[in-house]
DNA sequence: CTTGACCCTCACGCCGCGTGAGGCGGGAGC
DNA sequence: GCTCCCGCCTCACGCGGCGTGAGGGTCAAG
């Protein structure tokens, strides 16, 4: 049976032009044409069709695509082995990108929130006045930052003095054991991960395990954490994910 | 805290093209520059960053996004839940698009196939000859195939012409039900559901009730099998799919 | 001062179509 | 046979979202 490009078009919700241009192309050639010019397209020509949409669905561009179908060695039988694995593959990513929302609503929810100085420098860069009103409109209904306002607001400038130096000497050993090339997960990393999760507890709000790789997780995930933790080290926040999750597991 | 443009493309794993871009077309500005020209993007731009990436990843054209994100409605727990609600959906549309390979590996395997007649005309533009080898090639290993070949070899030129014209009145007939507006599970298209399930097991192999409604499925997602039918008549793949699936129910 | 990495603007180009122009083909109805 | 309307043809400009490279300035370390 033959069918005309608009009926091809409609069976397989795309357009005419998208036929003409793989015409065009050379990557789905009707496998006929009337006297007068029409295109006629066979059984064969929509099987190859509906193999083209699967891929461009799948993010592949066009010539690829060529490649792959005239593969000899594929089969149907392979097409949609390779197409189930790629898909599941997608759904995998998709997946977890849902998890890592799922995560900040769920941490928005619990009050995790990263410490101020991880957004804001404490001096230098730090205006409280400046910074006060967007950090209560985003963090204002949770408990982590009710009870860091609440500790914080009894700091003297030396308590804030102390608070810095502290962060800067734990980040640069932290930078140095990185340098030192010891693994993520090896007992010195797990110990300044553990310092790190107590420095928290200490200046800011209470931070159990379950917590603190939470915020590992949203070290590597966020931009902007990323960013903060990546420009006192080159792959920081990456490895510090690793070293406090490590550290979680062997503290449960 | 302030970065540059490299340190930023890093840290959300873009380009510093991409971020020229969203600089020139008003999407994402850098807070500030530096007396050299240089961009310097601080935690805020950072966050922008990434609702325009996880929308950019759901397929949203630039300036649609630059609509979500800058309305005033628009807060940190609405972004998350709307990312979270378009993920689902794509994920759910993915996993239709896997649950139809999966179905199409299992008929496969089941050895689900449709009609010679429904892919070749019986007469006209069928040439036994000429399609026999594909089939073989590609139906041969079937249980479906073997009993069609066991079958149809034993027909005679009667036979096939009785084959033929009990098809096309069937289709004469659905065409026309479709045409008198009755329901898809109405109990006329769902007799005529039945009789298309018993021409197949009839003439070409064994045709239960789950057989049969993969077949529907297939009707509705192969272009091929939905042009054959629309060129019968226009929507008919979609009606023939639902009626066949209420026929199925009833039935059970 | 030199060097190398990073930054700047400018600009051509690509992929995969969307859209429309101008004109021919085909079938149904009169 | 003629007309009309829908569908087909080729041609071609254009778009979104960057990729790539040219030519030149900036910055920090040695």
């Amino acid at each position: 049976m033959a069918y005309t490009v608009g009926q091809v078009a409609r069976a397989a919700r795309v357009t005419v032009r998208t036929l003409h241009h793989y015409d065009e192309i050379g990557l789905l050639r009707p496998s006929g044409r009337t006297p007068a010019g029409y295109r006629r397209y066979d059984d064969a020509d929509l099987d190859r069709l509906q193999l083209v949409r699967y891929y461009r669905e799948l993010g592949f561009p066009l010539d690829e695509i060529a490649q792959i179908l005239d593969d000899p060695d594929a089969d149907p039988p392979a097409h949609l082995r390779r197409q189930h694995e790629l898909l599941s593959g997608r759904i995998g990513k998709l997946q977890e990108m849902v998890t890592a929302i799922e995560h900040a609503m769920e941490a928005r929810k619990l009050g995790i929130q990263l410490t101020p100085e991880e957004r804001f420098e404490v001096f230098g860069d730090y205006d409280p006045d400046e910074h006060a009103e967007e950090v209560e409109r985003r963090w204002g209904e949770t408990e982590a930052y009710r009870q860091s306002q609440e500790r914080t607001g009894r700091y003297s400038k030396e308590d804030w003095l102390r608070n810095k130096a502290q962060n800067e000497d734990w980040g640069r050993r932290f930078a140095a054991l990185m340098d030192s090339g010891a693994p993520a997960e090896g007992p010195e990393a797990m110990a300044l991960a553990e310092e790190h999760r107590q420095l928290i507890n200490h200046w800011w709000y209470d931070c159990p395990y379950e917590m603190h790789t939470g915020l590992a997780d949203m070290y590597v995930a966020d931009p902007r954490f990323t960013a903060y933790y990546d420009t006192i080290r080159p792959g920081m926040a990456a490895y510090l994910n690793v070293a406090i999750h490590a550290n979680a597991i062997t503290r449960a």
